[in-house]
DNA sequence: CTTATATACGATTATATTTGTCGTATATAG
DNA sequence: CTATATACGACAAATATAATCGTATATAAG
C-alpha cells in the first residue's frame, strides 16, 4: 500500500533525463530505449505532463520533448493529480462512496493522515527532492 | 496510487470501536455486524493487532478482543508495518529489484519522498489522529 | 507533394495486487 | 460434552494497474 504508480515512476525518470539533456530535443523512443520503459505508456505520460506545461512538446520529424522552467516551481501534490488525479488514501476522501458501512467511526483519522500527507506534498516541489 | 488498505481501514474502524467500549469484551461478529465488514478478514487483521498487543485477545465464548494501552503511544509507521510490513512508495526502496531498467536516474528523488512520508508517520501516534 | 517520423489519444488486453472465502485447529465457559 | 470464540494457512474472486493496439495529426526533408 501507499505505492506510487509506474506512470509516476516513468514520469520522474523522464523529467530528470530531460533536465539533464536541455540542450536538445529528446524523443519517446529515446528515454524509452535508455531506460528500458514501454514506448506507449511512456508517451501518453508525456503528453500529459505536456498538456500541463510542465514539459513542451515538438511535433514531426526531429520533434520531441523539453524540459520547462515550470518543473522546478511544481509541488508534488500538483505533479501526482497532473498524473493520478487528486491524492487520498481512500477513496471517500474526494468521493463518497461509503455504502456498504452501517456507520463511519474513522473519518476524522482518515481525514487527519490525509491532510497531514497533502501537506506534506504541498511544501515539496519537485527541485527539492532532486537535491 | 498512495491508498492505504481495507486491512488498515478495518483496523482503525476495530481499534476505535474498542476504545469507545472498553468496559466489555468485544467479539469479531460484533464489530463484523456494526460496520459491514466481513468476517474472517477482520478476524485476522485483529490476530496481528493482538500479536503486537495493539489489542489484547480472549478466547472461548464470552471472549472477544480489548483495546490496550499501548494503542495511544503506536505511531502510524508501526501501525501500518504491522498490518503491511514496510511503508515505501516503491518496491525497490526496501528489497532492490531494479532488474528491468538499465540505469536509474531517480534513487535520489525516490528516497526524499520515501524518508519524508516515513519521517511523518514516525511523527504521527494513534492518539494524534484521532482528536 | 510524397514519405518518414514524431506527438496525440481512445479502446482493449494482460498482469498484479488486493480483497474476500473456505477449511481446520485450538481454547474455554457453561 | 457442546457451543462459541480466537488462530492460521491455502485458495478464489474482484479490482486496479500496466501494457498494447489501432488510428489520427503535424512537420521536416527530399
Amino acid at each position: 500500500m501507499l505505492k506510487i504508480t509506474k506512470r509516476v515512476e516513468y514520469a520522474l525518470i523522464a523529467i530528470r533525463h530531460l533536465q539533464e539533456n536541455q540542450d536538445v530535443l529528446v524523443s519517446v523512443s529515446d528515454i524509452s530505449a535508455a531506460y528500458g520503459i514501454p514506448k506507449e505508456i511512456l508517451a501518453k505520460t508525456l503528453q500529459k505532463l505536456a498538456s500541463s506545461n510542465i514539459v513542451k512538446s515538438y511535433k514531426g520529424p526531429t520533434g520531441g520533448y523539453k524540459a520547462t522552467k515550470k518543473i522546478a516551481k511544481t509541488t508534488l501534490n500538483d505533479f501526482f493529480e497532473i498524473l493520478e488525479g487528486p491524492t487520498a488514501i481512500m477513496d471517500c476522501y474526494f468521493q463518497d462512496g461509503c455504502d456498504h458501512l452501517n456507520s463511519c467511526n474513522i473519518r476524522t483519522p482518515i481525514n487527519k493522515i490525509n491532510d497531514s500527507i497533502r501537506n506534506l506534498f504541498n511544501n515539496l516541489t519537485l527541485a527539492d527532492i532532486s537535491r
